[in-house]
DNA sequence: GACAATGTTACAGT
DNA sequence: CACTGTAACATTGT
């Protein structure tokens, strides 16, 4: 699933409609896409071991590192789920069309909506509910990892400090961002490995608010627009998470609802469109970046020397 | 048909 | 070995 905010979003609802129910089934049609974590990622155990090991175990809470879903099951099982471009995870009545061989809302309502159509994994509850994940484009990772081993697992062990951790301070944040000293900015804030949770909406709009041009090179950042970044980051992700996330493309909550971020966006798909800054005069201008789009002012967020 | 799409990572090249 | 840029993953919407 798209971003930090989406992620957070989906993990309450986790917590909020799941926990505490027993896995009592686990349908799939990704095949060999599911796999344990123990070994490497190259080298996967297949869907039987992945059922064996979590089917009568219980949904104890939900968490996030970074852009990942982590699923806590009774018995030192997580469940991580990464939903890529276009996953999202969705919990209610669901039943399967064996003629369209597609898993189906069993009600009208915010689950049948066309977004919701691309399920490719289901765990059947025993409240008689299930837990669905939609992805469209099939990109997700879905892994099975002992929970004491979780910070060392394969998936996790380089990923960089989460923007909602208590130790991301200002001092971290530059840390991290001038691991890349010749990057562009926007490019470097995406890499999970450096922080994780920001992707394209959210550095987009953090670099508008800081008024930062996407292409300024780390190095050439003086501290206080670099101060000005820390927290526009937190900022617009905090935003994005009392939003209830962006649901400008595919993501739905768990109940299948939109998220209301994308009325938000000051710059993110905005080509054209004045810029909303108090009297600024520029206009928002696309331009792809190192293979992905970036939308920014061309006024407040000048290229600096 | 052309192009773009919220993310990540393997790989080729330097 | 380290760093960098590109292609690839699969499918849909515009």
């Amino acid at each position: 699933m798209p971003e930090l905010p989406e992620v957070q979003t989906t993990v309450n609802g986790i917590n909020q409609y799941a926990k505490g129910k027993t896995i009592e089934a686990v349908w799939t049609d990704y095949g060999g896409k599911i796999h344990v974590g123990k070994g490497n990622i190259k080298d996967p155990k297949y869907f039987k071991e992945f059922v064996q090991s979590i089917v009568g175990k219980k949904i104890t809470s939900a968490s996030r590192i970074g852009k990942n879903v982590l699923i806590h099951l009774s018995g030192n099982h997580t469940v991580l789920i990464h939903m890529k471009m276009t996953g999202h995870i969705m919990y209610g009545e669901y039943l399967f069309d064996a003629k369209n061989k597609q898993w189906l809302a069993k009600e009208d309502g915010p689950l049948r909506d066309p977004f919701n159509r691309f399920i490719h994994l289901v765990f059947s509850l025993s409240d008689g509910k299930h837990l669905v994940l939609s992805d469209m484009r099939k990109f997700a990772k879905v892994t099975l990892i002992e929970t004491n081993k979780l910070s060392s697992s394969l998936h996790l062990e380089k990923i960089g400090p989460d923007p909602f951790d208590e130790h991301f301070t200002f001092k971290l944040f530059t840390e991290r961002l001038n691991k890349k000293l010749n990057g562009n900015i926007k490019t470097v804030l995406m890499i999970p490995e450096i922080i994780a949770g920001v992707g394209n909406i959210y550095s987009d709009e953090a670099l508008w608010l800081a008024g930062i041009h996407p292409e300024q090179k780390v190095k050439t950042i003086p501290p206080e627009k670099m101060k000005l970044l820390y927290k526009a980051v937190i900022e617009v992700l905090k935003k994005g998470i009392d939003f209830g996330g962006d649901s400008m493309s595919d993501y739905r909550n768990i109940l299948g609802k939109r998220g209301e971020f994308q009325g938000q966006h000051n710059a993110y798909r905005k080509t054209g469109s004045p810029c909303k800054k108090k009297s600024c005069a520029g206009e928002i201008i696309r331009k792809v970046i190192n293979g992905r789009s970036a939308h920014f002012c061309s006024v407040h967020q000048q290229l600096k020397k």
